[in-house]
DNA sequence: TCAATGCAGTGACCAAAGTCCCAGGCTGCT
DNA sequence: AGCAGCCTGGGACTTTGGTCACTGCATTGA
């Protein structure tokens, strides 16, 4: 397994945040970092937990989630290897506003709290990214409660299968084919809802003739339909 | 109107964004600021334009929100004198992720982009400190998501009235009494839904016997029944 | 004093969302 | 082969949210 390790400063190099400094700070950086494993399903933290320090995935995904009482989840992002996790709660001393878990296995390198932001207040141009990936994830937010507050869970679904489409479809004869990324229940927790709504609302495109469904494999028949059907409410 | 003009540098100093400040930086920033007045109901930047500046809120609240195809409001935050508006595309150079309006008569002090930039540049700190007014907003948008995809009308209605009671009611004979700060439509903007519901909503509540109405004026009669809405799903 | 306007309350109705439950299929394991 | 566990499909039903239309009330300003 150690040979398969990631180099730190490496990863580090590919990420936003970091991406300014030179290699050899990059370097003392990595040096100060404590390689984290997790796997598939394994919780880095959890909502409310007092935070230490920033996480930057080396390798694998992390879903950052909220849970309510009743057992629901809602999906806030899914970050990929070069990004990094909680950044808000390393500037602001308050406990992580949400969970986050390994959606496989993860390499993520930590860095503690207090030698990141002695890090930004030498690095001015740092803490100006951080802003900005910060700035990006707010953003990212007020779409999702855009989405949840005007928006029906099948216009939620057919975007969130559009969005599929142009990054991982593939053009066939019978239309733009992929596989949808996890189960129902996944897709569910993202577009804030549960998993029957999301087989519903899939057997009811599929019945006006828009997409083909086969459990998690989707083709899409008709994208221009799909579109029209954002324009104008339902 | 100019005797009444309230005093840049000195409302920058009650700002937290530039709290760390010594008066005579503030006073240069504040020359550096332009004044904007705006009226009640006035915008004072609409989703989707070009950001060149920050705003400073030296006096009167400031309401940020969505906009829905359909005509419908989600209110996002609202911000009062010596808060920031729209800190995250001052910095990643984008677009405004939502409107903004002057709830009532409101006076602004407008810092350009570069300015600001520049003096984050040579003040880590003040950078530090936009972290962590920009970490504060991410996590109430957090509230908001969860608010919106775990609660129903009715409890969101409940924990709006709670905190308004905190901050506002005054206990008398017959309870908590305060006012409703503005029309059901406000409101019902701030709970992502329709005027309708929250009349309805707050009838049913007196009907139950928790709380009395009389249009904006409220008196809650029994708190903890209330709080206890709050935990069991209704 | 009398429209005009804006806000609150309400009933009827409809659509969306969610719950509960069970059947069928597939996978992996014993 | 047989079983257990997950995932999907789908039926029946309830609750919630939202729309529309109308009434009454207060404020305002001509």
């Amino acid at each position: 397994m150690n040979a398969e390790r990631t180099d730190l400063a490496a990863a580090f190099g590919k990420t936003a945040l970091l991406s300014s400094l030179t290699p050899a700070e990059l370097k003392t950086l990595a040096a100060r970092a404590v390689r984290k494993i997790f796997s598939a399903g394994e919780l880095l933290f959890s909502e409310g937990e007092p935070c230490n320090g920033l996480h930057i995935i080396a390798q694998g995904k992390v879903r950052i989630f909220k849970t309510s009482v009743g057992g629901r989840e809602q999906v806030l992002a899914v970050n990929v290897p070069g990004e990094s996790v909680a950044e808000v709660p390393v500037f602001d001393g308050g406990p992580f506003p949400a969970s986050a878990v390994a959606i496989d296995y993860a390499e993520i390198a930590f860095i503690s709290r207090r030698d990141f932001q002695a890090y930004c207040m030498e690095h001015p141009e740092v803490a100006l990214k951080v802003l900005q990936v910060v700035g990006a994830r707010l953003r990212r937010l007020v779409g999702i409660i855009e989405e949840l507050s005007f928006t029906t869970i099948r216009q939620r679904l057919i975007s969130a299968l559009l969005k599929l489409a142009d990054s991982e479809g593939k053009k066939t004869a019978r239309g733009i084919e992929f596989q949808l990324p996890a189960t129902h229940q996944e897709l569910a927790n993202q577009l804030g809802t549960v998993r029957e709504l999301v087989s519903r609302n899939l057997m009811r495109l599929q019945a006006e003739g828009l997409l083909d469904v086969d459990a998690r494999q989707i083709v899409i028949r008709d994208i221009v339909g799909l579109k029209g059907l954002l324009e104008t409410p339902s």
